[in-house]
DNA sequence: GCGGCGAATAAGCAATCGCTTAGATCCTCG
DNA sequence: CGAGGATCTAAGCGATTGCTTATTCGCCGC
C-alpha cells in the first residue's frame, strides 16, 4: 500500500473515471489502472467498479476513500511543513480554468510572489471546473480560480473575485451567410468543460459540434477569427485590445453578453495553508483587480505551458 | 516518501533510538537507519539528531512527527476498515510484558476470540513498558497489558485489571550462604525493562548485575531455581502450582511481597477500534479474572513465541 | 452483429524500496 | 587514551513500484 496507489484511488473515486484521474496526474491511463489493481489485490477488495456514467464504491471502498483522502492530504502537508520549517519558500499551487490561466494567472501569481518577498513560491496549472473541487479538497492544489465551487459537504469556500462579460467576436470584415446558426465557432479548451461560460454560451445558442473548432488556447482562436475563419467567444475586457485595434469586432448574438464571475476557491480558513489565505486576500485587492482588468500587459501566450498539471509528489 | 519511512521515523522519534525502533519493527538496525536517511535526504532536513540519552527533533522534525504519526495510524486504520467491510475478521493486536504474555495472554486472547465467534482475530506480542505507549498511540497495537500507562498528553487510557503480589522463590533445599545479598537472581526478560515490578524488586534489594542471570522466559528461570541455582522473583499466584508441589518454596526478603497491578491500556473510546473496547471490557469480567488467576491450566510455554513483535504492514 | 470507448491486462524496463551483512565513524565513559 | 556501544555508510540482493506501449476485454448505442 503506497501513497501513490492511494492517491490514484482517491482521484479515480472522486473524478469517476480512470482516464480523468490519469490526466490529472499527468500519467498514462494504464499506470492509474495498475495502481488501482495493486491496491485492490493488496486489500482484497474491488473498492470500486464502473457503473454507467461514473463509479460506484464498494463498502470497503467508501470506507477507504475517507481515510485515503486524509492520508494523501497529510502527505502533502508533511512535505510543506518540513520545507517551511527550514525557511524554504512555501509552495503554493494554484489551478485555473484555461482562459484565466492563459491571460491573468501568470501576472497575478508573479506579482503575488514578488509581494511575498521570496517567502512563497507559487506555481500555476490548468484544470477543468470538474477537477477543481477534487484537487483543492485533496490538497493537490491550494487555490482554484474559476467557477463558483461552494459546496457545503465538500467543505470548500468560494469567493467572487471578478466580474466580466462573455461576448462574441469576429473579423470586422466577417459577414455571416445564413445567420448565426451557420457560423463556425472558434473556441479554446475551456469549451470542452461543461459548466464553463464558453460551453454554456454554445449550448444556449444550440451550436452543433460540427460547427465548433477547438484551438489549444484563446489567442490562437482569436487569431483564426481575425483571419475570418469564424466567430469566437471572448471575455470582453480581455479582447478589448484586439477590438480597439480593429482586428476583431464584437458580434451580436441572441445569448451575448453573458455575465460571468470568477471565484477564488480554497479550503476553509482553519484547514488551508496560510499562503493560500494570503493569495486569496491578494486577489481581492485593487492591485489584483487591475491586473485582471488589463491583461494586455501580461505575458505572451507562448510563455504559457498548457497541460502542466500539478505534480503531487516531487 | 513512503509509509515505511514515515513509520520508521515516528518510531525512532518516539522511542529515542534507532536500535529500539528496529527491535520493535523486527528488522535490522541499518534498515531503520537507512529508511531514516532516505527520508532525510528526500525532505532535505536532518529531522532528528542524537543528543545524549535520546534524540532531539529539528523544527521540521517536530512538525513532521505529528503529521507522520497520523499517516501511520491512518494506514493501519485503512487496512482494518476495508477488511472489516468485507466481513473479514477484525484484527486485534495486543501486546503484553513478557511475564504476562508467557502465562495469561494466550488463554485470554484465545477465550476472547472464541467469545467473539470468528468476528475477531487476535494476536499477541511482547513489548517493554517503554514501548507500549508508543505502540498504542501509533496504532501499531490496539491494547497493551502491563503497567499503568495513563498519560494525559499522549491520550492513553489505562484501567486496572488485576492485582497480584511479587514474591521470591527458590528450591526448598536451597540455603543462602552469606544472606540475600550474595544470592544469584534468576530472572526473565522483564527484568531488563526498567519500571517493571521485577526490576523494581532487584533495584530495591540492591542486587548487582553480576548476580543476575537472565533467562528467555519465566518458566526457565523457575526451573533453574528449582535446581538450586539461585533465587527467582515470581508473581505469587502464577508460581503457586510449583510451590504447592514442593518444587519451589517462598523466600522472605526485605522487599517482598511487592503489590503490583496489571493495567489494560488503549486509546480513549472515541479513537479506538471497537474490538479493542470489547477486549478491554472482557478483561474486566469474572471469566477473564479466572483465567488470570489460574494459569496452571494455560498453554505450555513452548507454545509461546517470544520475540514475535507486531508486524504493521502485512 | 458491430464499431467505439473506457478499462483491464500483458510485457518490458529503469528506478526504487527494503532488507541484509560487513565495515567505518563517532561519541561517551572508564 | 582506549573500549564499547550506537549510528551511519557501503555493497549487494531480490522484490516491488511506477511507468511505458500494445493488446484484449466488456459494454453501450446503432
Amino acid at each position: 500500500m503506497t501513497l501513490t496507489q492511494l492517491s490514484a484511488f482517491v482521484l479515480v473515486a472522486r473524478l469517476g473515471s480512470v482516464k480523468a484521474a490519469a490526466t490529472v496526474l499527468g500519467v498514462s491511463e494504464p499506470a492509474v489502472s495498475q495502481a488501482l489493481s495493486a491496491l485492490r489485490s493488496h486489500l482484497g477488495d474491488q473498492l470500486l467498479s464502473r457503473s454507467g456514467p461514473g463509479m460506484t464504491l464498494t463498502t470497503g471502498g467508501s470506507r477507504l476513500l475517507g481515510i485515503a483522502s486524509q492520508m494523501v492530504a497529510l502527505g502533502a502537508e508533511a512535505e510543506a511543513a518540513v520545507r517551511v520549517a527550514q525557511g524554504a519558500p512555501e509552495q503554493l499551487r494554484m489551478v485555473a480554468t484555461s482562459t484565466i490561466a492563459e491571460f491573468v494567472a501568470t501576472p497575478l501569481v508573479d506579482t503575488f510572489t514578488g509581494r511575498a518577498g521570496g517567502a512563497v513560491e507559487a506555481s500555476c496549472g490548468v484544470a477543468s471546473g470538474a477537477e477543481m473541487p477534487v484537487l483543492v479538497t485533496n490538497r493537490m492544489a491550494d487555490l482554484a480560480l474559476g467557477p463558483n465551487l461552494t459546496d457545503a459537504n465538500a467543505g470548500l469556500v468560494s469567493e467572487p473575485i471578478f466580474r466580466c462579460k462573455l461576448i462574441a467576436v469576429a473579423s470586422a470584415r466577417f459577414r455571416l451567410r445564413g445567420g448565426m446558426g451557420k457560423a463556425t465557432w472558434l473556441v479554446d479548451a475551456s469549451a470542452t468543460d461543461p459548466g464553463s461560460p464558453t460551453s454554456r454560451l454554445l449550448v444556449r445558442l444550440g451550436v452543433p459540434e460540427s460547427r465548433i473548432r477547438v484551438f489549444p488556447n484563446q489567442t490562437a482562436a482569436w487569431a483564426a477569427a481575425a483571419d475570418g475563419a469564424g466567430v469566437a467567444p471572448a471575455v470582453a475586457h480581455l479582447v478589448a485590445h484586439q477590438v480597439r485595434r480593429g482586428e476583431l469586432a464584437v458580434v451580436e448574438t441572441a445569448a451575448t453578453p453573458i455575465e460571468t464571475r470568477w471565484y477564488a476557491t480554497t479550503l476553509p480558513p482553519d484547514r488551508r495553508p496560510v499562503a493560500a489565505g494570503s493569495l486569496r486576500h491578494f486577489l481581492s485587492t485593487p492591485e489584483a483587480m487591475q491586473l485582471m482588468k488589463a491583461p494586455g500587459t501580461g505575458v505572451p501566450p507562448s510563455r504559457f505551458r498548457p497541460p502542466v498539471y500539478v505534480t503531487i509528489w516531487s
